[in-house]
DNA sequence: TTTAAACTATAAAGCTACTATAAGGTCAAT
DNA sequence: ATTGACCTTATAGTAGCTTTATAGTTTAAA
């Protein structure tokens, strides 16, 4: 299986799947006579664990260290679960400050109308005359 | 007023301010004879109301663009509410995404307890078998 | 058979919004 | 004379790719 097969069944681009490897989360696959890149299964594998891990807005640092957990399956898993809980924390104080924000980005919209000159709007007003809640 | 002490009134690093001036963000001030920026009230204004910008999340296009309706000032404002409305769109699909994402790693995260092997670890098992709700 | 499309390869730059480092010039005080 | 604090420019690094450039290979059509 070539690097545009590969792409194509797991849904990335091909430049990825060389990032990837290059960054060592991907192990780089045997070589044809002309230098082209041959797959098995396994890095179909591995290449969509990486992207679900991806979707689920984890690091790529992150999705190393999961799969050095991988790599001696017999040790207790709670360095995985610790890692996801973290990562569960992190998402959950980036949704705090982006409502905080929210709120902030709102009562400025609401100082003003559509009827007004820039010179009187009431949006760029509340951030020029630092009218906001610090933090 | 040197870049050091614009720097401190506002709360950036010196190299953040010539930052700013590089991208455009902040007019070029005058010089002294050997070469040091001088700045006025003015570009503390306008440093100002960068950050606040930025501490609103708006990008340095955005912020761009802010600056360019401020020039003339009696244009009607509805660019400048449109913006602001785009930006508020913008964070609350940011917020909605990463509630979804939440929900998904709490998920996962309850397919295992402490006491497994990483061989039969229930996150590690939920990521490379795909049971996640895709999106 | 020639040629063009589609594929592969590497290397390097671009994206955002800075931050950090290097190497050096300026200025006041000691 | 030298220290230290400040200033200058230029360059690289951060994250996770994407884009571009340049070139070699395979496959299919004309
Ligand atoms: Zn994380
Ligand atoms: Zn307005
Ligand atoms: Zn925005
Ligand atoms: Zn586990």
């Amino acid at each position: 299986m070539r690097i545009g097969q590969l792409a194509q069944l797991v849904g990335v681009e091909t430049q990825t799947i060389r990032f990837y490897e290059q960054q060592g989360l991907l192990p780089p696959p045997d070589r044809q006579d002309n230098g082209y890149r041959v797959y098995t299964e396994k890095h179909g594998e591995g290449l969509a664990f990486i992207r679900r891990c991806r979707i689920l807005g984890l690091s790529l640092a992150e999705i190393h260290e999961l799969q050095s957990y991988q790599d001696d399956p017999h040790q207790p898993c709670t360095a995985v679960n610790a890692l996801l809980d973290d990562h569960i924390s992190h998402v959950r104080s980036q949704i705090t400050a982006l409502q905080a924000l929210e709120k902030q980005l709102v009562s400025l919209r609401a100082s003003c109308n559509d009827d007004r000159e820039v010179e009187a709007c009431g949006v760029l007003a509340g951030i020029s005359e630092g009218k906001m809640h610090q933090q």
